[in-house]
DNA sequence: CTGAAAGCGCTAACAT
DNA sequence: ATGTTAGCGCTTTCAG
């Protein structure tokens, strides 16, 4: 009791018109159809229940609606809100966005990670792809075939970027600390390797100098690790920037379980400015970037025609001073 | 200058052999092949930098390797996690996750969204669809055509279902809260029309009695609304039970903006326990869900081939006690 | 405006 | 074991 779906040529039958007829009568072809016809094709067609094949529709046109979204791990609140961005605006036009997870991994892992996801991806021919897994500092740009590609974040030259001024963000909130009376600062950061990591630290020293850097994974665990990793080597720093919001919880968190008050006794800065970040306590200052619409814009950028790398403006990114960074 | 991506045919022609060959070498067909014509054909496969077309595969098979994913929004991380899980077993077996988000509306809005994005996934022809949106009351199970789809939640007859154990766990919550010495509660909750909402309510109930609910959006900003307006009408319950962690974030924000200490005036218990959740000061108590495992397990069990609708076991939710319900 | 027929890139009988 | 040849479901020339 097979219930075979329903193809074309069954609704052509139904309807009593040739193949190429309702082909045209169901999708916006450049040809018009009678519309005595149209309505005879669009009747057989919801009478049995036809969906066209997207599948056989790419192979037929040569080309697909599918855009691939590689992200490191989407449970991660800073990749889930590019997500979002990506998806509504696919959704929008119709695309379909298909996601690919690497994984955070640090080196080499990371990079084999990434192109063996983007090796899949090629055989999805996609019509864009958005790349919003963090760059390794010196590898290849990722290889792809034609597709159009856009980075987040941390750009390559030869590839489409949303380029987030890092850099400036991190030297920003750096000079906002030191306004505020701090002096002494220790950096949490995420794997070195890491573009995005490594423009923060250096967008943050340019300004406070050379202070200690502390490297873990990039999660909430990792951020604890290296807070609790500062500690015991008897650093007591006024304040510590995370190179992530996300770490930076879990610095709170390490001190907390050493005894010491974030906000208090030291102060506690991250960068994303994700959702919840406002929710915690104290409050965490941050860097805010406009994740859902880097991601949006992404999308657009890659699936944009002007054939150049233009990379637009970089995102600007705002300092957002809350109570885990008081006057001091 | 068309860089134009080679094909099977290419392949086998540049290798010498015949296309059937070049397929069979290419993919674990079931035929075995020459080991030096393998090795011919993989060397000019690699050296023309061949990557097989999924969409006519899926064409001449008969079948993707796409499974579907339906959320509300990617970017609540009660989502967000669930995506994970389903990704990770997706990659695990080869899959392709495609991603739909229908918003989180109510009523009729909801039923429309959650049609909407079935109808075009028909198209997709996928493996398996999870849906994880919420399902609204009394609603007809999302038609579909004979793809596996397996819910996430609130099952429906005729649908393989994770369920998960939502009376039960708002139940085990208010007894606990009862233990700890609470007797005035309030609700605040998602639209009425979710049978999740519905059921984490009653459960809570079923316990504690005929509590005051109020209900707005499923969102941080949702929570905010319904605790500011229980607080204007008056109400100052000794603890106020969010159906989800999210809106208990917001509902904690708005007790803030009242001047009111959640945890210490009034107790605040969120439910499923989504990451960042213990970070919050104070630590929300909720219930556990293993939305990452959920996910994958759904996804386990629409991918699965005995025919029934076997619900598994519901999922457990566990009552984790934390601050922001101290004894009392 | 409509229909017949040739593909799209690949797989799977069916020969050989 | 390899090659030939129909298709898969759809789009799109190319004729009528």
């Amino acid at each position: 009791m097979s219930e075979n779906v329903p193809t074309l040529s069954d609704v052509a039958a139904h309807a009593g018109v040739s193949l190429a007829t309702a082909s045209r009568a169901l999708n916006g072809s450049a040809r018009t159809v009678n519309p005595a016809l149209q309505e005879r094709v669009l009747a057989s067609a919801s009478a049995l229940g036809y969906s066209a094949n997207v599948q056989a529709q790419a192979v037929a046109r040569g080309t697909t609606n599918v855009v691939a979204l590689v992200v490191g791990d989407i449970a991660d609140p800073y990749f889930a809100s590019i997500a979002s961005g990506v998806v509504r605006v696919a959704d929008e036009r119709g695309l379909i966005v298909t996601i690919t997870a690497t994984g955070l991994y640090a080196g080499a892992a990371s990079v084999e990670r990434e192109q063996a996801a983007l090796t899949a991806l090629r055989g999805q021919r996609p019509r864009a792809v958005v790349l919003a897994g963090s760059r390794v500092v010196g590898a290849e740009p990722p290889t792809t075939g034609r597709e159009r590609v856009a980075v987040v974040g941390s750009g390559a030259p030869g590839l489409r970027t949303v380029s987030v001024d890092n850099t400036g963000g991190a030297a920003r909130l750096a000079h906002e600390l030191r306004s505020l009376g701090y002096a002494d600062f220790a950096v949490i950061a995420g794997p070195e390797e890491l573009v995005t990591v490594r423009d923060r630290v250096d967008g943050f020293r340019s300004v406070a100098g050379e202070v200690p850097v502390e490297h873990a994974e990039f999660s909430r665990d990792g951020g604890r690790r290296a807070m609790s990793a500062l500690l015991a080597s008897g650093a007591r720093p006024e304040c510590v920037f995370a190179v992530s919001d996300v770490m930076a919880i879990g610095a709170m968190a390490a001190l907390r379980e050493a005894g010491i008050r974030p906000g208090e006794d030291i102060a506690v800065a991250g960068f994303d400015d994700i959702p919840l970040v406002a929710d915690v306590t104290p409050a965490l200052t941050s860097v805010a970037l406009p994740l859902a619409d880097i991601g949006a814009r992404a999308l657009e950028l890659a699936l944009s025609d002007d054939g150049g790398t233009e990379d637009a403006a970089p995102v600007a990114a705002e300092v957002r001073l809350r109570a885990s960074t008081p006057r001091r």
